[in-house]
DNA sequence: CGTATTTGACCTGCGC
DNA sequence: GCGCAGGTCAAATACG
């Protein structure tokens, strides 16, 4: 198992000849933290990490593998916020792709999550594995990540006027699910929430493209 | 005709 | 216990 199932960041960034940027071979955390707009680069605009399971404390550290990126980051919070960067050990991979956690109970789920932090066995999203959330700005409705997705529900929710979109990942046998919703304070970004783990590999390479890119 | 999406009904958890 | 809100199911419908 290896993160070359996909493009990195560093490498999409690359193929976008119309918007040279300051930094050619930028990490995940450059695009977090450079003032340089990866917005056309990449068709969208990273914008910031919302929530990891419970809530963020000082100290806390989390490895996984990006289900967006389909490549191991760290999540950690210090007294500066919430940093997003690169695992270059990869020390998330193996336990986040390479197996169904379904049958697991709690403190498994969190020995192959590498969080610092217990999280609370009553979540039911422990059942699948843990729980992502990014918020994108985007124009568009729904973010091809490089797997295949089956609406299963739409809901309007409470003081949101626009509705959430429910989609499971419709590989056999693979229960990860994610969430898709506007947000309530700036409709131009989109709050995608993944819960649990693929089973499977990409069935393609994900791509956010501009218009001159091509693929295969 | 097979597959994906829509949407109302139903289920479940939680707060009061 | 009740009501509300979020999540899921599944029949109906749309689409290629």
């Amino acid at each position: 198992m290896s993160t070359s199932l996909a493009p990195s960041i560093a490498g999409m960034i690359q193929a976008a000849p119309s918007n040279p940027n300051p930094n050619p071979n930028p990490t995940i955390n450059d695009i977090f933290t450079s003032s340089h707009n990866y917005h056309d680069d990449l068709g969208f605009e990273l914008s910031d990490y919302l929530a990891f399971e419970d809530q963020l404390g000082d100290g806390y550290t989390c490895n996984f593998t990006s289900p967006l990126w389909n490549t191991p980051v760290i999540l950690q919070q210090n007294n500066n916020g919430v940093i997003l960067q690169e695992d270059k050990n990869n020390t998330s991979t193996e336990s986040s792709l390479n197996s169904n956690h379904d049958d697991m109970d709690s403190s498994h789920l969190l020995q192959t999550n590498k969080c610092s932090k217990r999280m609370k066995t009553s979540d039911k999203s422990n059942v699948n594995g843990s729980r992502v959330a990014f918020r994108i700005k985007t124009e568009l409705e729904i973010l091809d990540d490089g797997y295949k997705w089956r609406k299963y529900g739409k809901k309007m929710v409470k003081n949101n006027p626009n509705p959430r979109n429910y989609y499971k990942c419709s590989s056999v046998g693979c229960k990860v699910k994610k969430r898709v919703e506007r947000d309530l304070n700036d409709s131009s970004y989109v709050i995608t929430t993944y819960e649990g783990f693929h089973n499977h590999e990409t069935p393609h390479s994900f791509v956010y493209y501009n218009t001159q890119m091509q693929f295969d």
